[in-house]
DNA sequence: GTAACTGTTAAAGTTCACTTTAAGGCAAGC
DNA sequence: GCTTGCCTTAAAGTGAACTTTAACAGTTAC
């Protein structure tokens, strides 16, 4: 069991940002006695499943939906499953973008080099 | 030369903010005798230029700095060279965590699937 | 026993990139 | 002559995802 410093260490997000994710519904924190947050090796998987979401744009709506569908149980699976797909497609959208982008900025950069290397002979 | 919504539909921005980049002196249309903006070709490639790296997450600040620098001059190329190779290595950098979760997902989703498949059984 | 860490609620603030509204006015095409 | 599209300034609003503040209190480690 961690506490919420460890945690936030351990997947690198704010124990902040982790009590608002809780706000929001995204987890649920075991509690000891005393009603301190206690996270279990599960939820740290989760967590970092949640970053990697985060870091490609899953909008946190979408985070909500998909943890209160895990709540509800099994059936939900192939509403998940869409869920994901989605994102994944999302993603496959932007990587082509990106890609498209670096490569004119290949075409960009190397005339600019050309150009720069020129000025600096005078 | 072109018109502001005629410029709108050709590299899809909206009007409004491409007066917006142009309050922010990210490019600067000429203006007819009664004042209306007009785009000549240079400037409609400029446009797309700024599409490009504002789908891929440029911020503002950044398409500013390079918009001023081009403004001043020849002696300021390097300093645009190093923007925009500034701004490759995010590219690249954003590239590679995009399909590390691509795989990640596919690997999520064949499970799902599996999954799914198996309950469809029943 | 005190600093460091944990907790609470509720609200306000921040940043970014627009987007919208208001309220007016000029100019061209049918 | 009226609709459509263009112009202006200035300000307010939007949405997303935090982030910060306030103000207080309990618990644990050294």
């Amino acid at each position: 069991m961690y506490s919420i410093s460890e945690v936030a260490a351990k997947v690198n997000i704010k124990p902040h940002t982790i009590r608002f994710y809780e706000k929001e519904g995204i987890i649920e924190p075991l509690r000891d006695e005393n009603g301190v947050r206690e996270f279990d090796d599960a939820l740290i998987k989760w967590l970092m499943f949640i970053k990697k979401l985060r870091e490609t744009q899953m909008p946190i709506t979408d985070l909500k939906k998909y943890a209160l569908l895990f709540k509800e149980g099994d059936h939900t699976a192939r509403e998940r499953l869409m869920l994901l797909e989605n994102h994944q497609k999302k993603i496959q959208h932007q990587i082509e973008t990106l890609k498209a982008t670096d490569e004119m900025l290949d075409g960009k950069i190397a005339a600019y080099k050309k150009h720069v290397l020129n000025k600096s002979h005078r």
